[in-house]
RNA sequence: GGCGUGGUGGCCGAGUGGUUUAAGGCAGCGGUCUUGAAAACCGCCGAACCGGAAACGGUUCCGUGAGUUCGAAUCUCACCCACGCCGCCA
């Protein structure tokens, strides 16, 4: 959430800060924020200084009565004052419910060091790997996942519709492999702490982390319980700690969680989406870090290299793309996309989104830690990256691994999990 | 799902309508003592918001929300959560 001290302090500031974003509904946002935040100091000094005079007779009273004395008349002008309270209580909170409402749905300022421009001006920081060369025409993965014996799409349409994959096989072998192979790596190497989360949230929970209320059609809920499914470990996780103040010894932590993540893409069929490239469920590693607010960039490119250290033992050929500030997440204020190569569909596929929060979703869940024992609680800053998104790591698993014989070499650092270092194709 | 018990500060825990300005303890911070540390003793010690340059002043917060009252941690209602027993169930 936007720092409403900030804002009103410097709300020329902050608007030319958030236009890098290019979304023309913040300036009216900005602007009711502005005028609710006045009517709102107005009615609060009006009850507070009435309360404060209440709270001065209501002693007196007390004090009369202790003496056996008669309270009568302050106690009748007492009650019409708190009709007045109640009705300006009653206002205020009016005033208060408009502010967050609208408060809740300014995205993150975006950092100085994100690149000015839409999408198209994604910056790529660097390229790891080469691509395979093929002396055949590499094959796109949902050709590869079929021959192979280790994808059914068609079964998965027919339990719940197309974006709901069926790993048969080595194939569900190969889920688990990636699951055990990540975990192992981020919390033997990288010194994450694994949790098992929940994976039906509160409310609150996504309004924590920047997905409520602003993306309610993207995510998948029980309406009856009031509950969604998580559209990232990065809810339940970042939640974590939610109105908690942590020591600020304890910092940095890092989080790894496996889970399934459930999204709508409402809007998002008929491009790209084909195969494994955009599902409705799907399986991720998610990354974690709770950090003090000057950690926050160092940290950001920490987390990155945990990300890019699976493709690397995976041997991915991937790149890094530094996101504009007009294409960054609502919640973000800095993020770097790690996208690999895929030469059967021959595209780059994001898989890992890589960024840093700053004190948005601290200050929307209330996550703080105290600097120095006795010092003031602070706001943390959270970060997150996927270490790694599933699908589109399996699609280029096999479509760089594919061989002219219909084969899939697998990497190395892989197979033991696995337990084979080859996939062949059905008979 | 039914019945019962409970929810108080970073943690534990007292408090059944008005000096509660939430007792007491633990943890934390500062000090005395000590070569240093521990122990002991003394003092300080919640959060948010509003006004103010600051000093400071004010308001709110005892699971959440509504209500009764001049006044609510305390009384009433609803909901949420935890625990126990019963029922159902992997």
């Amino acid at each position: 959430m936007i720092d409403l001290r900030l804002l009103r302090q410097d709300p020329d500031g902050a608007r030319v800060r958030l236009a890098r974003r290019r979304d023309p509904a913040v300036d009216a946002m900005l602007d009711a924020i502005l005028a609710l935040d006045v009517q709102r100091r107005r009615i609060l000094s009006r009850v507070e200084s009435l309360k404060a005079e209440r709270n001065k007779a209501t002693e007196e009273v007390a004090r009369r009565k202790r003496a056996r004395e008669s309270a009568d008349d302050l106690m009748a002008d007492l009650k019409a004052s708190g009709d007045e309270v109640r009705a300006l209580d009653a206002e205020l909170r009016e005033v208060e419910t408009a502010l967050e409402g609208q408060a809740l749905g300014v995205p993150n300022l975006p950092a100085a060091e994100c690149p000015d421009g839409d999408a198209s001006a994604n910056a790529v920081m660097r390229t790891w790997g080469t691509a395979p060369r093929f002396a055949f025409e590499p094959r796109p993965h949902w050709e590869l996942g079929e021959r192979l014996g280790i994808l059914d799409l068609p079964r998965g349409a027919k339990l719940s519709g197309s974006g709901f994959p069926v790993f048969v096989g080595l194939g569900a072998r190969l889920v688990r492999a990636l699951e055990n192979f990540m975990l192992d790596l981020h919390t033997r190497e990288h010194a994450y702490v694994e949790v098992a989360v929940p994976l039906l949230l509160n409310r609150d929970s996504l309004v924590g982390t920047g997905q409520l209320p602003k993306f309610e059609e993207e995510l998948y809920g029980v309406e009856r319980d009031g509950l969604y499914l998580l559209p990232t470990a990065e809810v339940p996780v970042t939640n974590l700690h939610r109105d908690e103040i942590l020591d600020g010894a304890s910092l940095p932590r890092g989080y790894v969680a496996s889970t399934p993540c459930f999204r709508r893409e409402a809007g998002a069929h008929g491009k790209d989406t084909r195969g494994l490239i955009r599902v409705h469920q799907f399986d991720k590693v998610e990354l974690v870090r709770l950090v003090r607010p000057e950690d926050s960039a160092a940290e950001h490119e920490r987390i990155t290299a945990h990300a890019e250290a699976v493709l690397q033992r995976l041997g991915l050929p991937y790149r890094v793309l530094s996101l504009a500030a007009g294409d960054i997440g609502f919640a973000s204020a800095r993020t770097y996309d790690l996208e690999v190569w895929a030469p059967g569909v021959n595209g780059w596929l994001e898989v890992s989104s890589a960024s840093t929060f700053t004190d948005f979703q601290a200050r929307r869940a209330n996550i703080r830690y105290r600097p120095e024992p006795g010092a003031k609680p602070e706001f943390v800053h959270t970060l997150n990256a996927s270490g790694l998104a599933f699908p589109r790591t399996i699609i280029a698993l096999l479509e760089n691994g594919q061989q002219s014989d219909g084969s899939v070499q697998i990497p190395e650092a892989l197979a033991p999990y696995l337990g084979t270092d080859r996939l062949v194709p059905r008979a």
